[in-house]
DNA sequence: CTTTTATTGTGAAAACTAATACAATATATA
DNA sequence: TATATATTGTATTAGTTTTCACAATAAAAG
């Protein structure tokens, strides 16, 4: 079992290049081209593919159904993957209506707040009361949330998605997590992207000058 | 300059720790405070601060407004950085209406769309027509940019900012773009993060299973 | 059918990143 | 003031990830 979290991010990454180049029409691409499209090398693709066992046909590159497939396989989205959103502020009522998810296998079944006002069980995404979460994670066998609540309420609410069986985190909070070692948490923080990208522009301002 | 992305991140991730722990009353800190709040060792955040010349005092620790105002410095944070938004669909006016940025010295000045049913000059942040992009960009002197328009028109877009003189793309699109040497991207793909996520949640049902 | 050519698959080397261990030393204590 | 103690700063070691290089081989060409 690969626990290279950068070697699975990529694995996504060659999926969704795959899902273009059928699109334009492609039934077998070399190497070359998804790393073409995913901006890595192509001896990055090809080691990436051997830690999991993907094959294709030297000389003849691999066939985009089967590789999609496979990566599918890999990534566990051969079946449909329910995800729930705590949080229905800013960001968590932007992912609720992002529609992008559905055609890669991910459904977003409802959202929840404590904030009354929010509850709304008539719309496409229905959000309920948090009250609500631990039985409604359990009916439909969730296992993964997306946190977005304010940071002073993040890591009171992680425990209690945990403690409902949620094994997945994605969270959007600014703090740092602490959590048991059965849960996986992701981290997405806008600030610190930002500060990054600041960062690495104003260090390629003075590169620049220095060449 | 430290080119360590990675680094830079820890960087972004001991300041916030420093804010919140300076809240909390804290004059001075050790590494191990630090790595405690940023879940990292104690080895690394000393590491790190070597790297940047950060220093402090043997037995005696950091003071904490010192690191602040150092880290501050390095991340190019000590003035106010503008931001601008292109496209205003459901994240990117999520991003709009986000108030956790100011805090940090980051400020969105403007958001831009070519859907003419979305400008409104009036509010706290306006938003203009793409047309006007690349004039605010000159007069405003701004660098970053954040590019949250659907996929097809990602592409396209980036060249649009690029050329107006952006110098850093936070890009919610999920492709990747390609770009002139003197641009930094940062790529944030929920897709991809969420089937992270999955793929390591299904991992840790096996290694479970297993032992 | 034989030769040439392009591409895979992978072992080995290189580059990068993090952890360990400990000397140097500032502070605290007696 | 002298001694003990806790913490930094960094050289070294260990671990991880990526790149390189090339044998194996399938397809194409002759």
């Amino acid at each position: 079992m690969v626990m290279n979290r950068k070697c699975i991010i990529r694995l996504s990454r060659y999926k969704n290049a795959l899902k273009r180049l059928k699109a334009l029409g492609f039934v077998k691409v070399f190497s070359g081209n998804l790393a073409d499209a995913a901006g890595v090398t192509s001896s990055q693709v090809r080691k990436d593919f051997s830690l999991f066992g993907i094959t294709g046909n030297r000389r003849g590159g691999y066939k985009v159904d089967e590789l999609i497939t496979k990566i599918r396989e890999i990534l566990g989205k051969n079946e449909l993957q329910k995800v729930v959103i705590i949080g229905v502020g800013n960001i968590g009522k932007a992912l609720l209506r992002y529609k992008g998810f559905e055609a890669g296998g991910i459904k977003v079944i409802a959202g929840f707040d404590i904030d009354s006002t929010k509850y709304v069980e008539t719309s496409e995404v229905p959000i309920y009361p948090l009250d609500n979460f631990r039985e409604f994670v359990h009916d439909h066998d969730v296992k993964i949330g997306i946190l977005a609540v304010p940071d002073v309420a993040a890591h009171h609410v992680s425990e209690i998605m945990i403690s409902a069986g949620i094994k997945g985190i994605l969270n959007f909070a600014p703090i740092q997590l602490r959590t048991a070692d059965d849960v996986v948490i992701s981290n997405i923080n806008l600030e610190v992207e930002l500060e990054n990208l600041i960062y690495f522009v104003n260090a390629q301002g003075k590169t620049e000058e220095g060449a």
